[in-house]
RNA sequence: GACCCAUUGGUCAAGUGGUCAAGACACCACCCUCUCACGGUGGAAUCAGGGGUUCGAGUCCCCUAUGGGUCACCA
């Protein structure tokens, strides 16, 4: 916050503005033309990350063939930015420190409201949401829409419904019902305003400048930097529009030219800095010397600027990107270095990769529809689930705590950046399953029977009458095998649920499997036969058993498994042929939990009924 | 091409110079068993390669290779 300390060389008459800071600090904004403010702009340290020593910029702007150029930097603020009368300092009151205590850590996540949301994203905003609830501090939501290219109408809200779907809730942002918060706004695009603001400011200190150049004018730098196998970009000898004067701008101004405005960048390339990270530890980069866009043709900032001005102002103490923003990390550190503010600590995330032919790859938005969330929606994972493995691929130590935690919710284990991979991991949709199996034991049976209605009701409608109509049934079913001491686990999302159960309502019921290889069609009917001959709905489990036994022996079948193992000669098979055939005819399929409780929810008239149909087609 | 990041079994990974390199998922076999699932036992499977430093290297250094990312008025 402070950060214009006087310089040492200073007369009042070289002051050109001062203001009173709301802190009681005497804040002194100087032009660059006169003096050497290098001094005090570069000098702070941060505690994460410095700059080595910086060249001095130059006391007045000289061209590149060392012509000193004739420009007021104020004035020429103003040509750029009539309409803004505010200053860096008002803002910096109107969105002061937080009150929060000093571990609290605010965090921010910021979607550009393409609609789409991955996985990818999902990782991220775990972590983020993590960082900020288990330390008592704030996660924001804020909508990077500064490119209207890509914006798709009501997008905010779908990202929102997906976040909040997968347990991502927000403290302060957008929200579905307007926008929440005292550091708002916290859409970009009304944003602008702040922005222009510290722009030009920029523009007053030296810093930035407007450039009129054309796309065909920067291609054809491009390719020039091509033959000659230099780094292409707009920088150095190369930004031409460095040199332009107050009187060449203005003119181009007032005949309507669109300009961008560009950083004045002094870094060196050459040197090397090392920058911390709070997951990578440390990464070794290069000063920036890029003239970076900061305000586009239309007045609206590149990502660039927006992320530095509005983590400044919004107060963000720990920014969570993906790794493709380590090479432009140094644009984005000079820019806090000359607008003297510290730069939030940086966490750059492995991306989750994905399997394409036989290499990993980012997971892409384009390519890999079925890593959007609003795909898990559709095949309906349920949200801990995803939350449980998210976190296992985050912090792999997760694990290992939740087996000696069980009962303990997510929330309670200590989420830590050190332990985020610094390499790319693939996504694994077994693994999530197999989470998803135990968080599903784990989760009451009526409170499954509800998600999977809810699911039904948006993305299986011809299932949610039914589902609804027959609920207790439905928990009952979900309930099997769950009470026991080795409880079944086969639910894992509610596709894969649906069609587990499926054959229990007639609706959906079909014969799908084939009988076993050691029965043939009249075999089965004749252990039809005798297993309707004496069926009786009251039996208990052993009892039914029992007949089942009984009719093995009778029909020449082993009762024993083992015996069928030692001398498969002497049978026409085994009991577990005998079942299979009465499984077959009674749920459609060869595989299926316990027989008796299936027969028990069915209710005696649906399971004779099936008996019969199943025999009367066995020709 | 330049720059940056990464590299322990099929996958996720523990490991921070010193017992036979954890664990989980997946896979295979066997056991349990009315099928499946669950559970149990066992198995196969990893330090990318090459040089150093050291009594000793997955761990430190260098080179190479491979993979990934970035190089926009997109984020």
């Amino acid at each position: 916050m402070t950060h214009w300390s006087s310089g040492q060389d200073t007369t009042l008459s070289r002051w050109n503005q001062g203001f009173e800071s709301p802190m009681g600090h005497h804040w002194i904004l100087q032009t660059i033309s006169e003096t050497n403010w290098r001094s005090s702009f570069f000098s702070q340290r941060h505690a994460f990350g410095s700059l080595p020593e910086t060249k001095e910029r130059p006391a007045k702007r000289v061209s590149n063939d060392d012509k000193e150029i004739n420009m007021d930097y104020n004035k020429l603020a103003n040509l750029l930015f009539p309409d803004i009368t505010k200053s860096v300092a008002d803002y910096e009151e109107h969105y002061p420190k937080r009150k929060l205590p000093p571990e609290a850590k605010v965090t921010r996540l910021g979607p550009s409201p393409t609609g789409f949301i991955h996985l990818g994203n999902l990782y991220g905003a775990f972590a983020d949401e993590r960082l900020a609830h288990q330390s008592g501090g704030v996660f924001i939501l804020r909508i990077e829409d500064t490119d209207q290219k890509r914006k798709v109408e009501g997008s905010e809200e779908v990202v929102i419904k997906a976040l909040d779907y997968f347990g991502i809730h927000f403290d302060e942002g957008a929200t579905l019902d307007g926008e929440k918060g005292e550091y708002g706004p916290y859409y970009q695009s009304n944003r602008v305003a702040i922005y222009q603001t510290v722009a030009k400011h920029l523009v007053e200190i030296g810093c930035a400048y407007p450039s009129f150049a054309t796309a065909e004018e920067l291609d054809e730098i491009r390719q020039k930097q091509e033959v000659q196998k230099l780094v292409p970009g707009y920088y150095g000898e190369w930004a031409l529009d460095r040199n332009l004067n107050y009187e060449d701008i203005e003119t181009k101004i007032k005949a309507g030219e669109p300009w961008v405005l560009r950083l004045l960048s002094t870094g060196d390339p050459s040197e090397t800095m090392q920058v911390e990270d709070a997951i990578r530890k440390s990464v070794q980069v290069h000063p920036n010397n890029m003239d970076a866009v900061l305000l586009k043709t239309n007045g609206v900032p590149t990502y660039h600027f927006a992320h530095v001005v509005d983590d400044h102002f919004m107060r963000i103490t720990h920014v969570v990107r993906g790794e493709e923003w380590l090479s432009t990390l140094p644009i984005h550190l000079e820019l806090f270095e000359i607008l003297g503010w510290d730069h939030p600590v940086y966490c750059h995330t492995a991306h989750l990769m994905k399997m394409d032919g036989d290499t990993k790859r980012k997971l892409s938005k384009r390519k890999d529809p079925e890593m959007s969330l609003s795909y898990y929606a559709e095949v309906g994972h349920f949200p801990a689930a995803v939350r449980e493995y998210i976190i296992t691929l985050a912090n792999s130590n997760y694990e290992e705590w939740h087996q000696a935690n069980p009962e303990q919710p997510l929330e309670e284990f200590q989420f830590s950046l050190e332990h985020m991979s610094t390499s790319g991991a693939l996504f694994d949709m077994n693994k999530l399953n197999d989470v998803a199996k135990d968080v599903l034991l784990k989760t009451s049976e009526e409170d499954i029977a509800d998600f999977l209605i809810n699911w039904a009701t948006r993305y299986k409608e011809e299932a949610a009458p039914i589902f609804n109509r027959d609920r207790d049934k439905l928990i009952k079913i979900l309930a099997i095998g769950r009470d026991e001491k080795k409880p079944r686990k086969d639910l894992e999302y509610c596709q894969q649920i649906f069609e587990f159960i499926s054959y229990f309502f007639d609706e959906w019921f079909t014969i799908v499997d084939e009988l076993p290889e050691n029965v043939n069609a009249q075999a089965a009917r004749a252990i039809l036969t005798d297993y309707l001959a004496t069926y009786d709905q009251n039996d208990d489990n052993g009892n039914w058993f029992n007949k089942i036994r009984d009719i093995t022996e009778k029909l020449g079948y082993a009762v024993k498994m083992k015996d069928y193992k030692k001398h498969p000669e002497d049978y026409n098979g085994h009991v577990g042929d005998v079942s299979t055939v009465v499984r077959l005819a009674v749920t459609g399929r060869r595989n299926s939990p316990d027989i008796w409780t299936i027969q028990q929810i069915l209710g005696e008239k649906s399971v004779l009924s099936r008996l019969q149909t199943y025999m009367g087609s066995l020709s």
